[in-house]
Parts: structure tokens; C-alpha cells; sequence
DNA sequence: TGCGTTTGTCACGAATTTGTCACATCTTCG
DNA sequence: CGAAGATGTGACAAATTCGTGACAAACGCA
């Protein structure tokens, strides 16, 4: 799982730390003070993953992810914003630029490895035909059912497309509005707090077999599917 | 086992010949001599099985293939490579066109006829006459009879061909539309509701061995044939 | 041709789903 | 603590989807 990951950070104590820790784990860092040395950097060398820290001098972290996300080489490259606590709005706004999670500072060296990771491991997994199994939920798109441990459980069309798109893509936080686009479809006019209680109505259904804790609610980011424990 | 099936072969001999040997075996033949002509035929007439010669003048059968596999309509009609050595077996196989079977020039009739069988049994298991059993429902469509728990039950033609459809495909949910195209066949005009009213007529007559709750309704999705309890 | 059967459509009502709101609850932070 | 903001929850009406009975046209057959 060794990648070479592009640090952009400004402040030097947190740079330093995240690169000794990153070092540590096996991979190779580059770093960046600000977006325009990364900007720098991406020319030579293509990073598998990007940590950008939101507040920068200069140019921002998020301008920074819009060009990469409209450069077709940097496009497909994975980043993990790193934002400062309750900064909430930016959180939505960072994950609707194409950031694929986020980090609150201060974060230990094994969660930042653990995102890292999970990060990495999902490339672009797409809706197929496939049976999608999590933690003994199990859902088959062809047969249209929804097990939990074996028992069958009951959900209505939205639950089921919403459910069946969160774990082709689990571990990862999606707004509101992006969910509406994934599951509701493009440019439909729909209030972003009915994904909350389509949300609910799934975890109600779930409940059955007490795989509702498998939907994470991440405050003011939107929900995420979480394989893990 | 009869079915129609779309030959596409420039070499005028050989499509002389399989078609010859198909039509003995009581399948309808469709010939085109290019892959152009191919799809002008596929336009009208939707085939149960496709044998396609690897090179063809112009479009080359596996860009043909291709384009069936990109096809809606045609995504699932079966496809069987005609090749002119193993080598070339090999190389199809490679790439990966979707083809289902692959046979070798020159074949005898014989083994045409077991390749055609085995795909149309994997693929369209309802065109082949073998018998169908699920939880005590029985349907045979050699002598056209169905039973429940050893009882004839009655149903008319249409909901015979329903049955059989969805017993030869169980755990699988069809749309209506879907039901349409498989059932009543291509290039009807039907409404969609039509199915419903023969859904229901099917219930009713499988009713009489409480063989009825076979079929679910998959609300928003269509109907299924549960082989499960 | 006449009669019984099959088939496709429709209209209506029942059942379910869906989007929204108001209010409760919880979290964060001054 | 208390305000502000975010999320959970129950209720509700509109919209959608499905089941069902009726009916006329088409069909098959003697």
C-alpha cells in the first residue's frame, strides 16, 4: 500500500509531523507551502493522493482542487482535504469541489493512516450488477432483495437505490446534493433534508437486523456507509 | 428449440452450408454477408442467437459485437464466434468482445448444433423444451401441461409463455418492459399495464395449488418469480 | 357463420411511496 | 448556560403504483 502522496500544507510543524508519520507508514511525500509549489510539483511527478489543507497563503485549498479536478491527468487523483474543527460549511463545499474525504485537526497519525488507506483502496467502484455485501448486509441488485444476516428485509424503491448506492461507495462521506444526484438523479428540484428522512427511513428498515449503525451521519459534511466497526 | 437466428458469414459456401444445416434443425436462418447488412436486418427482426464470422470485409465481427453488447435491445442476445483456427480462437478469447461460445472452422453440424443448444440453454433457457420445476410447480413445455402438487392446472396461452419465462429465470426481477420484449416479443405495441392484467390472470390460475405467491411484486421495479420460501 | 375463448385496454379504488413541514433533540461554541 | 445551527422524528397530503373487474375486439374452431 506504499503511494507517493503530495503534502500541501503551510504550517511547518503540522507538515513536518504529517510527512514523518506518512514516512513512517511506507510512503513517499512531497511537499508543498502553497498551492502554487504544488501546482509546481504536479507538473514532474503524479501523486497517487493528495492531503490538502483548506486554509492556504495564496491561492486556496479549494481553488487548488477545482484546477486539479479540471486537469484530465490530475483528475482520477484522490484528495483528502484537511480542515480545521466546525469549519462546516467548508466541509460540503470541499466534497462538492471533488474532494474524496476530509480530516479535522488536530487527527492522530492512525486515523489519518486509516483514511489514507481506505481512500486508496476504492478506486471508482461503479453501480453494477453485482451482489454487494457489508458486514452481513447483503443486497442483489438482480433479485431485487435486501438481506441482513439472512433475514429479508423490506425497503421501498428509494431506500433501495439509496442503500444500494452507498454500499457500492461505502467509506465515503457524501453531501446531501450529491446524493440527490447519485441516487434521485441529476437536476431534479427535491429539498436537501429529504435525503434525511429517506436516510432515516432506511435506518428504520435496517433496524431489523441492527445494520441501521451502519450509516454514519458526519455533521455538516452529509452521511457515509462505513464497512468498518 | 426452434429459433431464429441471424448468420453473419462473407464466404458464400459456408453460409450456404450452415444455413442448410440450421434450417433442418428447425431453426429460422437470417443471412447477411457484412456486418453493415447485419445490423440493417437487426433493425426489424430481434434473433434469439447470433453466429458471427471473426473477420468480415469492412466491420470486423468483433467490432459487430461489440456494438450489439453496447445495444440495449441487443445486450442480450447470445453471440457465437465463428473462427478460422485455434490460434485465432485464442486472440478473440483475449479480447474481450462478449462473445458467449467460440467454435473453430470446420465444424461438423453436429457440434454446431450441441454449441447452439448449450448457449440458448444458458442464455435463453425458455426457447429450450426442457422441463421446469420450482417448490412443486411443474410446467412442461413439450407437452404444454402445468401442474401443482401433481394437479393440471389450467392457463391460457399468454400466461403459458409468462410462467415459463419466469420459471426458466427465477430470482430475477423484470420490468414490464422487459416482460414485454421476452414474452410477447420485440416490436409489439402493448401497453405496459397489459402485464399486470396477465400477472394477475397467471396468479389467479396458480391459485387453485396456492402456487400464486410465487410471483412478487417488486413495487417500482416489476415482477419476480420466487424460488425461494 | 356462430360461439366460446383469449387478449388488450380502460377506469376506479386500494395500497404504497414520496416530499415537505413542524417540532424535538443534539452539537458546537461564545 | 444559552443561542445558533444541524440532524432526528412523527405526521400528513399529494403523487405514484398496483390490483381488479368489466368490456369489446380479435381469435380459433366447428
Amino acid at each position: 500500500m506504499a503511494a507517493t502522496i503530495l503534502l500541501v500544507e503551510d504550517e511547518a510543524g503540522i507538515q513536518e509531523l504529517v510527512k514523518f508519520n506518512l514516512t513512517q507508514a511506507g510512503h513517499a511525500v512531497l511537499c508543498a507551502d502553497s498551492a502554487e509549489q504544488a501546482l509546481a510539483i504536479v507538473r514532474d511527478v503524479l501523486p497517487d493522493l493528495v492531503l490538502l489543507d483548506w486554509m492556504l497563503p495564496g491561492m486556496s485549498g479549494i481553488e487548488l482542487a477545482r484546477l486539479f479536478r479540471a486537469d484530465a491527468r490530475l483528475k482520477s487523483v484522490p484528495i483528502i482535504m484537511l480542515t480545521a474543527r466546525g469549519d462546516e460549511r467548508d466541509k460540503v463545499l470541499g466534497l462538492e469541489t471533488g474532494a474524496d474525504d476530509y480530516i479535522t485537526k488536530p487527527f492522530s497519525p492512525r486515523e489519518l493512516s486509516a483514511r489514507i488507506k481506505a481512500v486508496l483502496r476504492r478506486r471508482a467502484p461503479q453501480m453494477t450488477e453485482d451482489k454487494v455485501e457489508v458486514r452481513g448486509l447483503s443486497l442483489d441488485p438482480v433479485s431485487h432483495r435486501v438481506t441482513g444476516n439472512g433475514t429479508p428485509l423490506e425497503l421501498g424503491p428509494t431506500e433501495f437505490r439509496l442503500l444500494h448506492f452507498m454500499m457500492t461507495h461505502p467509506e465515503r462521506v457524501y453531501s446531501r446534493a450529491q446524493l440527490l444526484d447519485q441516487v434521485w438523479g441529476d437536476h431534479v428540484f427535491v429539498e436537501e433534508r429529504t435525503v434525511d428522512v429517506h436516510i432515516r427511513r432506511l435506518r428504520l428498515a435496517l433496524e431489523v437486523t441492527q445494520h441501521d449503525n451502519l450509516i454514519d451521519t458526519v455533521r455538516g459534511a452529509g452521511y457515509r456507509l462505513s464497512s468498518q466497526i
